[in-house]
DNA sequence: TATTGTTATACTCTATAACTATA
DNA sequence: TATAGTTATAGAGTATAACAATA
């Protein structure tokens, strides 16, 4: 009788979240001496370069649902890291930017960031890095 | 002034979530007619697959910290999926084993699962499904 | 002393549904 | 009618520390 699954060393969720929690694990030191969470930091960060987005953009981008973002988004107003303004085309949208205050926070974890990524690039090799940055993107967008 | 950051797109961290999603979204629907969560799912396919492991294992296999571990073997353990049993050896360990009850569920939806991942690979394409795993699990093992 | 696992606790995020305002 | 966002609510997982038992 073959098994009913591949091993789990090759199935692709948990591949993916052991990559995940791999890579993540130094950047959570990092984060934790922040005052944002994981989840508040890629909002951040997707913000720092996509530029204002509405907020059913960010939940996509960062991968976070509406009503958790809208209670994110609350707090991080409040510590004054985004802002929030009506959209007048649409005023059913609410379109968040990142506040200089924001963008000094993302400033002052660059370099630790870059630094982490940088060593994986070293032992990981960045033509591999490329390629399965590649793979991923890809994946991203195949059709299920 | 050159961007701090590599582009969210190019950023792993955010590229492992994202695919993740990506592939969990499917899963996620299918494990709603499930008496799991995700997490206990993994725990399901880890002990189906390595047998019978000491929680500390257990954890690291599937991405679980121990307190949090404990709490779900508890349920687990009253909902008949797992046992456990001390470690005659070294009696600090405890040995947790799937049981029947465990690998009918995991057998129960071991055939949508494979359908989900047998789609996968057919538009993503296998050749680059298994060049993806192998990054993957070298990633894992890269020193950091 | 170090390690395995448990308990306690606080917090954050997830997930769903119901609701408001606008389109 | 459909969509963007909010609120409410329940629940699950995360994270840390402190603890017990064993090594």
């Amino acid at each position: 009788m073959t098994p009913p699954f591949r091993r789990t060393q090759r199935s692709l969720p948990i591949a993916l979240l052991r990559a995940r929690e791999k890579v993540m694990s130094p950047i959570r030191d990092m984060l934790s001496a922040s005052p944002v969470s994981e989840q508040k930091w890629r909002v951040l960060r997707v913000l720092d370069e996509a530029g204002p987005l509405d907020q059913k953009r960010i939940a996509a981008e960062a991968c976070l649902l509406l009503p958790s973002l809208t209670r994110m988004l609350q707090g991080m107003e409040a510590e004054g890291f985004v802002a929030r303004s009506g959209d007048a085309q649409d005023r059913r949208r609410t379109i968040v930017s990142i506040t200089p205050a924001g963008r000094d926070l993302i400033r002052q974890f660059a370099a630790p960031s870059n630094d982490i990524l940088g060593r994986l690039e070293e032992s990981f090799g960045r033509e591999r890095l490329e390629t399965l940055l590649d793979l991923l993107d890809d994946l991203q967008k195949t059709d299920l």
